[in-house]
DNA sequence: ATCATTAACCTTTTT
DNA sequence: GGTTAATGAT
């Protein structure tokens, strides 16, 4: 145990950390050693006696609380695995199923992600006969989401005249109706998406005062981080938690909030002063993290603001280097520029490459840096674009675990009713969602007694042979280990013979990708710090991991990302990119004040990532949707004082031989995408009308390849042809862009 | 019912 | 430009 952890702490610091009574609120400016304050503020709590049972800790990632957690098990003991500390979503999950019962939901409950909660309103929306041009999916979904976040029933939502004359202003007055079918298809599925996580918590509390009374008892004192990005549902639940014992410290940097448009409300902050007026208030102004200039440099564009508040933060670093600013003709020279940038200031330095992060607006930009990067044999991570638990082959057979376990989950039953192929067609599945709607009863309860339905008897075996075998799946997963189940189902549901037998690249990738799926299930089989090992809760925390949560394997790696992603990180060199109006700003957010100054915000967080060193990088051109755009520089450049910027004047040098061999490890989680075939600066697609067996082809996108046959004529002619790396792919001739060698 | 071709969407950020 | 969902042919 560390006895002096208080001696490393600034006066303000440790006041906050000993302040462990009464309402506190501790505003943190970027690098002010806030994540410090959080873990000494939970471990002194321990160390004065405080139960870790009694302590509520909320994080905005699972991962900032596993990582919270192992600090404070290192200054307080192993006792720190006793808090309650956890995402929002995680926590108040945790607490639905326990009570359940109270709110008529079965504690086994699905939870929703957004493309599941999507495809249902599809579903509702075609049901309804309305017109999905007008209706789109995800629109409705933000627009429910929004009314859940703050706290707007479906009763509320249909008897405000305010908002219902507001719909028929946007031309969609059925907005309210696709809500109340919405939560009731949820109901009878037995699933919640991630707004019910927060709504029926706050609900469970207020209509059932001896839960309510439990939890505040239980939760004596509650510690709320990132808290400028909580919406109003969220502080809702802290305010009636925290009543009883009113121990509530929440921590947070009104300038660092960046997730308004998701519902975060920076009014919650006005409003903890309003309802605590005995409050303590610790300004965290000194920043640890970065050089002079570049906490300068960051304070200069976030003055820019109107609403926030007021705090000098300053810093006792060296003032560093000035921030270079690259001018690029186009993304992808922009792309070269900052590889060849990285290259030289990591040969210079003898840095790592996990001392460079490169950050972006939007997840789209990283083809640029990927290729520029690859070329200089710099290894680099992507993180976020597409999560591992989000792939398809990995949602079809999570699918199948899911309806293991509420067999209602609708969503589920319609991904792999018929997937691998078994002969329900649309027209059965369609059939099962008309009369589900016409009973009030889940697809799985018709699916049960086909033949109260009017199926013929083919349809009715198949419908039969299928529930059977859930059925199955659902007893496998109720009495043996999670790892044996779940191989089961993955067996027996043909899924793994099914991806076996794709040679595709693509289809081993998926295969593999699986495979890895069923590793995670069997490592969770033999943790030993879970009793309970069925598929069930394996499968609780599954819906909410996102590509963040993911274990980082400590290679030495280049890190791309986005902004939003970068949140709470910091680097010694940080590479700032497309800073382009429209892009950087993005142009979704000019129409409003309020939305521009969150994107410069998010300019300040990303400045504000960096110890030693910022660079900021636009390009004049650059390929969106499709075709050429051009595009001019962020005015967020122009809002740092110059004397803080270094203009450099080179342009990129084009193919820079890779000086060192590299090849890329196999990554641990996602599978690499195929690259594709890269043909040379001068290839033309040649006349290929001749084509004949065992010629040999140049195609420019599958590279080399021989000719195994040709049939067909005229426009229809097919070739089929094996290409090196890839295997054999069917080719129209018509459309092929490819060459004969000889 | 299944495969191959075409149309549509995308590009704001995510628990 | 690239992927995925909807449509049409067998």
């Amino acid at each position: 145990m560390t006895e002096n952890y208080l001696s490393e702490l600034n006066d303000v610091q440790r006041e906050a950390v000993e302040q462990t009574e009464g309402p506190v609120m501790i505003v943190a400016g970027a690098g002010s050693g806030k994540t410090r304050v959080l873990t000494y503020r939970v471990a002194h709590l321990i160390n004065k006696g405080v139960d870790p049972f009694h302590i509520l800790s909320l994080t905005f990632t699972n991962k900032a609380a596993r990582e919270m957690r192992k600090r404070i098990e290192k200054i307080a003991g192993s006792d720190a695995r006793n808090l309650w500390m956890g995402t929002f979503h995680s926590i108040f999950a945790r607490i639905l199923r326990f009570e359940a019962a109270r709110i008529n939901y079965p504690n086994n409950f699905t939870i929703y992600d957004s493309e599941d909660s999507k495809s249902l309103l599809k579903t509702i929306i075609k049901e309804e006969g309305l017109n999905p041009d007008i209706y789109k999916a995800g629109t409705v979904l933000s627009q429910i989401s929004l009314a859940k976040n703050n706290f707007i029933t479906v009763a509320a939502y249909q008897s405000s005249m305010e908002i219902q004359a507001n719909d028929i202003a946007n031309g969609k007055p059925k907005l309210g109706l696709l809500y109340e079918l919405y939560v009731k298809r949820c109901f009878t599925s037995g699933a919640m998406d991630f707004d019910d996580l927060l709504l029926k918590t706050y609900q469970l509390f207020n209509d059932n005062p001896d839960i309510l009374n439990k939890y505040q008892q239980k939760f004596k004192y509650i510690m709320v981080d990132e808290y400028q990005d909580t919406n109003h549902i969220q502080y809702l639940i802290i305010r009636k938690l925290a009543a009883a014992n009113r121990n509530i410290a929440v921590v947070g940097d009104d300038a660092q909030s960046i997730y308004a448009f998701r519902g975060a409300n920076i009014k919650n902050i006005l409003n903890f002063e309003k309802d605590y007026p005995e409050l303590k208030v610790f300004k965290l102004e000194q920043n640890y993290r970065s050089t002079k200039n570049i906490v300068e440099a960051a304070s200069d564009v976030i003055k820019k603001n109107k609403y926030q508040i007021n705090k000098q933060i300053w810093t006792d670093n060296e003032s560093g280097n000035k921030i270079k600013v690259f001018k690029a003709m186009t993304d992808n020279e922009e792309g070269a520029l900052v590889s060849q940038s990285i290259y030289q200031e990591k040969m210079q330095a003898k840095n790592t490459n996990s001392d460079f992060v490169i950050l972006y607006r939007t997840n789209y930009q990283s083809r640029a840096f990927e290729e520029s990067l690859r070329r200089l044999n710099l290894p680099y991570k992507i993180v976020g674009g597409v999560s591992f638990y989000q792939r398809k082959e990995i949602k079809d057979l999570l699918a199948y675990f899911r309806l293991a376990i509420n067999p209602r989950d609708e969503e589920a039953f319609k991904r792999v009713i018929n997937y691998p192929a078994r002969g329900i067609g649309d027209t059965t599945v369609n059939k099962v969602l008309l009369m589900s709607k016409q009973e009030g009863l889940s697809l799985w309860d018709i699916v049960q007694t086909p033949e109260l339905f009017g199926f013929d008897s083919r349809v009715r075996a198949a419908l039969t042979a299928w529930s059977e075998m859930i059925q199955l799946f659902q007893k496998e997963t109720e009495t043996r280990p999670a790892y044996d189940a779940a191989m089961e189902i993955a067996k027996r549901s043909n899924i793994l013979k099914h991806l076996f037998e794709d040679k595709t690249i693509e289809g081993i990738n998926r295969y593999e990708n699986v495979q890895e799926l069923l590793g995670a299930v069997k490592e969770f089989t033999e943790r030993t710090d879970v009793e309970d090992k069925h598929l069930g809760v394996f499968m609780q925390d599954v819906a909410l991991l996102t590509d963040a949560d993911e274990k980082d394997n400590d290679e030495d790696k280049i890190t791309l990302m986005t902004i939003h992603q970068a949140k709470g990180l910091e680097f010694p060199f940080v590479y700032i990119v497309g800073l382009e109006e429209n892009l950087f700003p993005s142009q979704m957010s000019m129409q409003n004040r309020e939305d521009l100054e969150e994107e410069r915000r998010l300019f300040y967080v990303a400045l504000t990532r960096a110890r030693q060193a910022v660079f900021l990088s636009f390009a004049m051109q650059r390929f969106r949707w499709g075709s050429m755009v051009h595009s001019e520089a962020s005015r967020f450049i122009d809002e740092i004082n110059p004397k803080f910027l270094d203009y450099q004047v080179k342009t990129a040098k084009e193919d820079h031989e890779p000086m060192v061999a590299y090849t890329s490890p196999k990554p641990l989680k996602v599978a690499p995408k195929p690259v594709a075939y890269q043909p040379a600066s001068d290839f033309a697609p040649g006349d290929v009308s001749g084509l004949q067996i065992d010629m040999k082809v140049e195609h420019n996108r599958f590279g080399m390849g021989k000719v195994v046959s040709v049939e067909g004529k005229g426009e229809d002619k097919k070739a089929l042809i094996f290409f090196d790396g890839i295997g054999e792919k069917q080719i129209l001739i018509k459309y092929a862009k490819m060459k004969i060698l000889s």
